[in-house]
DNA sequence: GACATTCTGGAACATTTAGTCCGAAACTCC
DNA sequence: GGAGTTTCGGACTAAATGTTCCAGAATGTC
C-alpha cells in the first residue's frame, strides 16, 4: 500500500492554504493593498486572526506572498501565449489577449494586481519585484522576436528591443483600461489590431513575404 | 482708483484655496486614495482640520474636487501638445512626451493621478468620470488623425479610431511603467518610437508621401 | 463700539484597525 | 490513555482614523 502522506503533528488546519492564497489575492486586487483590513482577509479566506497571522504573518507579509504567486502563474500564461503559437503574429496576439482576458475576467475585480494594484504599495521590497518581473517580461517578448527573425518570419533588422517594449506598454495600456471600466469585447478588438501594428515593418523597409 | 475686489464678510483664510488644492493633489498622487488620512492632508495642505472640513468637504469629496481640477489641467495640456504643432507625427509624439513628462516629474510621485490612483477608488462616481475622461481623450485624439487626412498627411482609410485607441494605450502604458519606475529617458524614447510606429500605413497600403 | 459672519486651533468622539494573547480543541506519537 | 504539538476562536489592547464640536480670533457692516 501507499505510505501515508506524513500528516504534521497537531490539529490539522481547517482551510486549505493555497486555498486561502487566492481568495487573499482576489481581495488585495479588487480593493488595493492600502484598502484591504485584516477583517476582510480573515471573512474571505475562511481563517481566524490567529490563524492568519500565525501562518502567513502580517500583512506586508501576506501581500508579498501573493503578489510572488500571481506573477509565477502570470508569467508562466504568458510564456505559454508567446511560445505556443509557431506563427509570431498568433503568439503576440495571443499574449496581448491574456493580458485583455486577465484584466476582464468575470468574478475577478477588473485589471491587474501587478499592473493595478502593487505599483502603488509603498514598500521598496515590492517596487524591486516589480522592476524585476517587467524586465523578465520584456525578456520574454524579445525572445519571442528573435526567434520570429531565425524563422524569417520578420526581418533581421527588425527593432526588437523598441517593439517589445511597445509591446509591454500596450498590454499595461489594455489592462489599466480594463480597470476603468472598458468591455472584454472591446479591449479584445483593441489587442489583436495592436499585434498587427507592432508587426508592421519600418518605414522604408520592404514588408515581409509571410 | 480701482474697487477692492470684494472681500467675503468674516476672518480671512491663512491659506490659498488653490495653493492648498495643488498640494492635495500630490499627496493623493503619491500615497492613493486609501493611503491618504486627513491629517497627512492636514499637514500638507496648510489648514486646520476643522477648515479642511468647512471648505472642502470629506475626504471623498475632496478627492472628487482634486480629481476634476487635475483632469482638466491635464486634458487641457493634452489639447495643446496635440494640437499645436503642424505635423501629425509631432502632435502625437508630443502627446506621448508630455504623458511621459507628467508621469517622471521631480518633486511629484511618479505615475499619474488619472491613471495610476482614481482608478482604485471604489466609488460610482469616480468610475464614471473616469468613463468619461477617457472618451473624451480618445475624442482628442481620433480628431487630431482627421485633421491630419484633412491636411492630407495620413490616407483617408486610416484606421481612426483604432490607432486612436491605440495611442491612448501606450499613453497609459508608459505612465503606469514610469509608475513602476522606469526613467524618464528611457520613456521618452519610447514616446517618440510610439509616435512612429502608430503612424504606419496598414500592410497592404502604399506609404503616404510625407 | 456692538454685531454678524467667517475662519482657526484644538479638544473630543466614535469607529476602525493591526496585532497579541490564551484557553480550548484536534490531532500524532508513545 | 497521556504527553506533546499545532491550530482555532474569540476576547483584548493600543493606536489610528474620519468626523464633529466649540470657544475664540479676525474681519466687514452699521
Amino acid at each position: 500500500m501507499f505510505q501515508n502522506v506524513a500528516r504534521p503533528r497537531g490539529r490539522p488546519r481547517s482551510f486549505d492554504e493555497s486555498d486561502a492564497l487566492k481568495k487573499a489575492t482576489q481581495v488585495f486586487w479588487s480593493k488595493g493593498y492600502d484598502g484591504v483590513t485584516i477583517d476582510d482577509l480573515v471573512a474571505v479566506m475562511g481563517l481566524g486572526r490567529s490563524s492568519l497571522y500565525g501562518i502567513f504573518g502580517d500583512k506586508r507579509t501576506l501581500f508579498l506572498r501573493v503578489l510572488r504567486a500571481y506573477a509565477e502563474a502570470k508569467g508562466a500564461r504568458a510564456a505559454k501565449a508567446l511560445f505556443s503559437p509557431p506563427a509570431l503574429r498568433d503568439s503576440l496576439a495571443g499574449f496581448l489577449r491574456h493580458a485583455v482576458e486577465a484584466a476582464t475576467e468575470e468574478g475577478s475585480a477588473p485589471g491587474c494586481l501587478m499592473v493595478c494594484v502593487a505599483p502603488l504599495v509603498d514598500d521598496p521590497e515590492v517596487k524591486q519585484f516589480l522592476k524585476d518581473a517587467a524586465a523578465a517580461g520584456l525578456a520574454l517578448v524579445e525572445r519571442r522576436f528573435r526567434d520570429g527573425i531565425s524563422a524569417g518570419e520578420i526581418p533581421s533588422d527588425f527593432p526588437v528591443t523598441a517593439r517589445a517594449r511597445q509591446v509591454l506598454d500596450l498590454a499595461r495600456g489594455l489592462t489599466m483600461h480594463a480597470q476603468m471600466g472598458a468591455s472584454r469585447k472591446t479591449l479584445l478588438n483593441d489587442a489583436e489590431e495592436a499585434a498587427d501594428l507592432v508587426l508592421l515593418p519600418r518605414r522604408g523597409n520592404a514588408a515581409p513575404d509571410v
